[in-house]
DNA sequence: TTGTGAATTGTAATCGTTTTCATTATACTT
DNA sequence: AAGTATAATGAAAACGATTACAATTCACAA
């Protein structure tokens, strides 16, 4: 069904029925005589020649590294409600967090021309800044920090440093970190820092931490706590880079007889609804994911051009740090970090 | 950038452009010459641009209820799994299990005019019948049986009917349920009636079960067990729609001091992957939600007319059950029913 | 009756590709 | 050397919409 045909059917021009969709002026008669030719033949306008025409898109691209996570969910879903009734359909890469597929996508959604692309980054080999910087599309970050792009972050060092801190306060010493792969400069390498940094402000030794590194889901916490275990029997904290990770370990921890609190602590990031599931339950540093996506989308539409309605910020309350920054490196790129919360629970 | 400017710095015309790109007969000067202004130019064609005068799309339209849910997690895995080598791209939307919201997706999607879309499905207005039938793109069914449509989805009612009869058969007969709402048939009816079967078989009263309608979520859960508490104290099973209700009743009943699965056996259906978190671990109907990602995903793929790799189908040993029909209504409609696996845990 | 202005309407160009078809260049046969 | 087959090339039409512009209609005033 093309407007043509339509146009036809109803005994009138082309022209007329693009009115009669786009609101020109137009007689009574015009408008019915469309109208039932539309009803009758259930014409649904193509909006790739509409966008090809007119240049305007109401599609963004979003890139995240797997669907099958709990924060991937939350950011997603803050995306998504922002997205929502501004009438934007999205696109949806999975890059399982490899650089090619995420390139790959990059591609095809330029390709695509979506209006704009939301990328959660893991690594962000330099390649991307590369082929993006000139692409043409705006892209926001979420994750990572990336100089000279936009994006939403977490303050991911300080989160593990004040919760390892904590633990440093209740009396733990010999402390264990699981982590995960350092390419992931957020989760990875940063989360390793603040536990580092806690440590030896502490005075203690934060160069030969008893550590391992994980993936993404609680088998490999599990098996990681046995290891660390088995070498380090007497470790009375473990710091765990992600909230799975540390129900994995947990586990490991029973099965070997520690009881926790009294013997380990534990403590994880991201504040996973099973954190309340687990006996004790899970102490956490909670961070903003969902915010961090309804952040990332308006600062996407606002560089589309798609203009913020002007009002209050929602649930920006729940912020113990929020820094919004405009760097200019060769175009302005908006920086925004989130904060976290330390949430004490019977693990520690 | 467009072919015609590529093509003027190279010297050519833009079919030569065109060529170069899609591998039609070109001369060895030409080739590099239009090499050279692409990279120079960084220009990547215009799919819309392209689809428009082919014909030919490689998108896909997701309609999900919910992204904060694991199952629909594994779903999308599935069916992004099946999706990644063959190029497409998905078209997100996200339903938030209102009818109207599924409505307006399909029309954005068919009006972007995708090769097809999966809709996973909650409420099954006939609304969707009507104007789905019609609007010409092919369309895959997930988690409900909905006939002329074809659909790919899971046998709720006999998995939650043999686990409810495994607690009959564990000596329970105080068994209260917790569901969720009844439009929903696959996860509201069927299920409810799955375990209503079990005690008529077994000779209970199935009519007057305690029961509750929760939201998917374990907050929800847990408000309605301490109701079904409170009314009746002497409860020794609970049956619960989704894991992640059970595990909001485990820590209501753990709260009211209740013995799992001493005083109270309970359990879920989903497997989550939190089920081994808590403790006792809870037992579960599996269902095979991945599964029925990468096969809806084949079934669209076929109904494209996209051929199907002739190769071992997977992970198919892990079935119980696993009819595949064809019902010939108005045009032929694939239906495949997928199996389950009681998962016997702690809990029971 | 005729001229004026506003309101409607249709024609045709355009967006960025692909592809048909006719044309030109090249190589090969005799 | 001339004719023929084959390969390489470009001009132009199409895909389905929008929109600038010109054309038509109509009411109304002079």
């Amino acid at each position: 069904m093309t407007i043509k045909e339509v146009a036809q059917l109803a005994g009138v021009s082309p022209a007329a029925v693009s009115r009669y969709l786009n609101g020109g002026p137009l007689s009574k008669e015009k408008k019915e005589k469309i109208a039932r030719a539309i009803e009758e033949t259930g014409y649904r306008p193509n909006m790739m020649a509409k966008t090809m025409r007119t240049g305007k898109v109401r599609q963004i691209g979003i890139i995240v590294p797997r669907i099958f996570s709990e924060s991937v969910n939350q950011l997603m879903d803050g995306i998504a409600e922002e997205l929502l009734e501004k009438d934007y359909l999205t696109l949806l890469g999975y890059s399982d967090a490899r650089k090619d597929r995420e390139l790959q996508y990059l591609e095809m959604m330029v390709s695509n021309r979506v209006a704009g692309i939301i990328l959660m980054a893991t690594t962000l080999s330099d390649i991307k800044k590369l082929s993006l910087e000139n692409c043409g599309v705006p892209l926001v970050v979420t994750g990572q920090k990336f100089d000279g792009l936009p994006c939403v972050y977490h303050d991911d060092k300080n989160g593990v440093k004040e919760m390892t801190s904590l633990m440093i306060r209740k009396g733990r010493r010999r402390i264990a970190y699981i982590g995960v792969f350092e390419e992931d400069k957020a989760a990875g390498m940063l989360r390793r820092e603040g536990m580092q940094e806690a440590l030896r402000e502490a005075g203690l030794d934060a160069d030969n931490v008893p550590r391992r590194i994980a993936d993404f889901n609680s088998e490999s916490g599990y098996e990681a706590m046995l290891e660390l275990l088995a070498e380090h029997p007497d470790i009375d904290a473990v710091m765990c880079a992600t909230d799975v990770i540390a129900h994995g370990a947990m586990k490991a921890l029973k099965r070997k007889g520690r009881r926790i609190p009294e013997d380990v602590s534990i403590a994880g990031v991201g504040d996973n609804w099973a954190d309340l599931v687990s006996e004790p339950e899970l102490s956490t540093v909670r961070l903003y994911q969902r915010r961090c996506g309804t952040e990332a989308a308006r600062m996407l539409l606002r560089l589309i051009g798609e203009e913020e309605p002007e009002g209050t910020s929602g649930d920006g309350a729940d912020l113990r740090v929020g820094i919004r920054q405009v760097l200019s490196q060769d175009r302005f790129a908006e920086h925004l970090m989130l904060g976290y919360r330390i949430i004490e629970r019977g693990s520690i």
